[in-house]
DNA sequence: TATTTATGAGTGGTCAGACCACTTTGTAAT
DNA sequence: ATTACAAAGTGGTCTGACCACTCATAAATA
């Protein structure tokens, strides 16, 4: 008869009037919920459909519960998209290469924003590595990441992070003296914003380090 | 004293614990899953549990419930991801914006690899678009999504189909005879592989759609 | 025999009450 | 004033009980 068979989802009416709560009462972050028996009271429906609404938010990590103190709003940038994505999407496409093209994907969109927009951070990069990168142990990890994080792009980080993790690259192993050599030139041409020569080292950089596998 | 005072959630348990028995029991899209009862006696908990769990997983869309029936497995390209977060989250700027970037950076990547390695598939592109663009009716939509399909990179189609419904982008809008022109042009160097003409024209819609806003 | 109707088992939806474990707070003993 | 203890409040979980609904089966009917 009708499309939607189920006119009614408690626990879904809950989930929107708790959005309502948050704004009318003007919850802010961090800040506390009444408690679920008085929500169940306030809202009128049993304490077990009030959980199955909060217990739904705390999955999407929008709220944060802790026994004996309560429920509490939480900061917003800690949602989960990104790991509820890999959770049930990535999945689907466990596709090694996919991993590594979108993962170099975001890399290569960093470098190409820190190279056209960021003059200023460029020399953090060159500073914050010079001496390690010389010397000895530092991981490829720790480069790459610090460039993601100078593009500013969270989101990407975020992705470029779970993907990394993912795919079990081997990131975190040393790298040897032609490896070292070339990243030593790599951030020497990001630091005057030479994409051009930047990206033609990135490329030899995947090769080097894909020089048997995928 | 312990930075995570809640070492066991129960709840958060069991929803691990359903996503292992969907791929053990090899439970396909639309198929059924034990009813509550049975999966409170299978999992050792009260069914209040498994119902919390299993109503966080309805709310992000990956299972269907239908009183009197059971509960499914639904398709997880209708998961609601999008739509939950975005009315909690989507308030931030800075998160707009790199949703906006990230995307970008897969529009670009997709851009690169097709100019640089699809020699083969780059004409099906203006041949599946020629007529519609020139005649009428086309949403940019169609042209990009076809454009990162052809790179073939499925996880970046996902996760770049997953931020354009994000950013609620006028991407399903009609495209007027200006940008329509442009995109012309841009099939037409894409089709001749001329990456950096390409990129030029990207960027001059970029330019383009953002008229007014970010 | 074929069709309709009634019945009951199974399922999700909701509620109420009871404990438990934990935190906080206030009070009483020192 | 400090400490120790008790009580109240909170989330975490389980149990049992209904309700509303669907479906398969059996019974009654044509």
């Amino acid at each position: 008869m009708n499309q939607t068979n189920n006119p009614k989802k408690m626990f879904l009416e809950i989930v929107k009037q708790l959005r309502q709560l948050i704004a009318d009462e003007n919850v802010s972050v961090g800040g506390k919920l009444p408690s679920e028996r008085e929500l169940a009271e306030r809202l009128q429906v049993g304490r077990s459909t009030i959980r199955e609404a909060l217990r739904s938010l705390e999955l999407l990590g929008l709220i944060e519960t802790r026994r004996g103190e309560g429920t509490f709003l939480s900061d917003y940038r800690k949602h989960r998209l990104v790991e509820l994505l890999s959770t049930f999407i990535l999945q689907e496409s466990k596709s090694k290469e996919d991993v590594h093209i979108t993962r170099q994907a975001l890399e290569k969109d960093a470098i190409h924003t820190i190279c056209n927009t960021e003059r200023l951070y460029r020399l953090h990069i060159w500073e914050a590595f010079k001496e390690k990168l010389i010397k000895e142990e530092i991981v490829r990890e720790d480069i790459i990441r610090e460039i993601i994080i100078i593009s500013d792009n969270r989101l990407g980080l975020k992705i470029w992070f779970l993907l990394k993790q993912f795919a079990g690259e081997p990131y975190r192993e040393n790298m040897n003296l032609q490896e070292k050599s070339l990243w030593i030139q790599l951030l020497t041409s990001l630091q005057k914003g030479e994409e051009h020569q930047v990206f033609s080292l990135y490329y030899e950089w995947l090769l080097l380090i894909n020089r048997g596998d995928v």
